[in-house]
RNA sequence: GCCCCCAUCGUCUAGCCUGGUCUAGGACGUCACCUUUUCACGGUGAAGACAGGGGUUCAAAUCCCCUUGGGGGUGCCA
């Protein structure tokens, strides 16, 4: 049988990494096993739901070098948007009320409330007590006849489900757990337990791989797929992402927006290697891969049960490994249009300064901060921790007569109509300094630094300044 | 409250199913030293964990139970 899996993102926000990683998970068991990966989007709810975030979503999963094989738009099973795909609902809502499986519920919000303070008073589980379970259907029909609107309520087994879970193994979900629950609002929309299941069984999906936040839910479902006499996918419920606080991810913990570390910088391979390692480990223990690297390794028996940390740190990590194993012509088509053409970037003997690119300190935001490459990136500012650091370098004897010598150097390559100064005027730089001026160690290079960029740390110098146009450097020079 | 899930270094984890090879391995972070045209990178090393208690067993991180702790669910949200 065909592995088809999907991910299913409601569009009430911006895609957040603990989506991006259940996405991925997805993807990965579905092309592990030669299935399909299917997009599906969740939108019953129209309150929340925006057609923006829909599309945001995507760009998103497409930039994380996730692709859906269906999906909106395109596929056999359409359509794959919920809201689109009511008359299912309403054909299977309708069959389960024929059958007496379900039934119509004139309940107000007031009396459900009612209904769970009683019950919690009474140390009863908060269930709906079945009020109009056995409500003759011909009257309900009369009173939606004069125009009443009723909930959908399916009628809650009494007996007690087996799940037999690929991450949690066996998990029994007593008898009497959940109360009859709703599936169609009085609105007439369906709810998501009911939709679930409905779509997952159309759509043929083998595998739902989900956060441990459904685990409970799973008996509401497993109750439909038998009311509906449907055949049940395979579960996982893998673990969740949570906060240093160790409460569920969200917005409170900061940036959990996929967005924001694209544009901040980070590769999308290190986030789907990150992300990957959050929940599931590799069989050799390896740590640092790609989608491709990891395709054929992924299954579903090496998720971990606990929930994860978010470690802003390790990330960061990991991008740096990544970053420094794009090769020469990655890092060149990344930075293509950020560069004029004529900077000595592409001068061809680039290899030393492609690994520049490396060394930056800050290199998550190297990317992001090279369309302003001429005037910003190399202006780099210094932080509030550098301030001292900087005053005491700058007063420092050596460093202004290190200073003159420089500008002087500058001035001279200037009037020879140069640009940039080459590693060679660098190293030239360095000797003289060294050699006439008898000028070393930490007052050498942390002087250099400071005269030339104004920081107190950096990029190593010997790759940076022959990336900064000598008119910087000289505009910067002015205050020595 | 009720139900479900979980529990190895600060963090991510390996090991657990199929007890012994575990004085518990790796990675991030931290610290020290080395290297170095600063920092970074790289190298070497250090500190750092089986939540607690009972069982079962010749033997338990591994199996069972309890306690504690954490999380999730309990919606006409998903």
């Amino acid at each position: 049988m065909t592995v088809r899996v999907r991910f299913a993102p409601s569009p009430t926000g911006h895609l957040h990494i603990g989506g991006l990683r259940t996405a991925l998970y997805n993807f990965l068991l579905a092309k592990s096993q030669g299935g399909s990966f299917i997009l599906r989007i969740e939108d019953t709810d129209q309150e929340r739901s925006e057609k923006k975030y829909e599309a945001l979503q995507m760009e998103a999963l497409r930039w994380a070098g996730i692709d859906w094989d269906e999906g909106p738009g395109e596929g056999p099973c359409g359509p794959y948007r919920q809201s689109e795909r009511l008359s299912f609902y309403k054909k299977y809502a309708d069959r389960l009320i024929e059958e007496d499986k379900a039934f119509y519920c004139f309940c107000t919000d007031e009396e459900l409330a009612e209904m769970k303070e009683k019950a919690v008073k009474e140390n009863r589980p908060p269930h709906y007590d079945g009020r109009y379970r056995n409500y003759p259907k011909s009257e309900a029909l009369q009173r939606i006849a004069a125009g009443e609107k009723p909930a959908v309520r399916f009628k809650a087994s009494l007996k007690s489900f087996i799940l037999e879970d690929l991450v949690r193994g066996r998990v029994v979900f007593p008898e009497n757990m959940v109360g009859d629950f709703v599936i169609v609002r009085s609105n007439g929309l369906p709810i998501y337990n009911f939709c679930c299941v409905v779509d997952d069984w159309l759509m043929k999906i083998t595998h739902v791989v989900r956060g441990e936040d459904h685990l409970s839910n799973t008996v509401r479902q497993l109750m439909l797929y038998e009311a509906l006499d449907a055949s049940r996918p395979q579960f996982a419920h893998v673990s969740l992402l949570i906060g240093q606080d160790r409460q569920k991810l969200s917005k409170r913990h900061g940036v959990v927006s996929v967005d924001h570390y694209r544009q901040e910088g980070f590769l999308p391979e290190a986030m789907t290697n990150y992300l990957c390692l959050l929940g599931w480990s590799h069989p050799q223990e390896k740590e640092i891969f790609s989608q491709n690297e990891v395709v054929d390794l992924f299954d579903t028996t090496r998720f971990t049960k606990a929930s994860a940390i978010y470690d802003l740190e390790k990330l960061k990590y990991i991008n740096g490994q990544h970053l420094r194993r794009l090769s020469n012509e990655d890092i060149l088509k990344r930075c293509e249009k950020f560069f004029p053409k004529n900077h000595p970037f592409f001068d061809g003997s680039n290899s030393w300064k492609i690994q520049c690119i490396s060394f930056f300190k800050d290199q998550v935001q190297f990317f992001n901060q090279l369309p302003g490459l001429l005037d910003d990136l190399f202006r780099i500012d210094s932080r509030g921790d550098d301030e001292d650091e900087l005053k005491a370098i700058r007063g420092l004897e050596s460093t202004p007569v290190m200073a003159t010598y420089l500008k002087s150097e500058i001035e001279r390559l200037l009037s020879e109509n140069k640009a940039f100064a080459q590693k060679d005027d660098f190293s030239h730089w360095m000797t003289h300094i060294k050699k006439e001026l008898k000028i070393k160690g930490k007052p050498l290079f942390k002087g250099m630094r400071a005269v030339l960029t104004g920081a107190a740390q950096g990029p190593e110098l010997v790759g940076l300044i022959p990336l900064t146009p000598l008119s910087v450097l000289k505009d910067r020079m002015k205050r020595y």
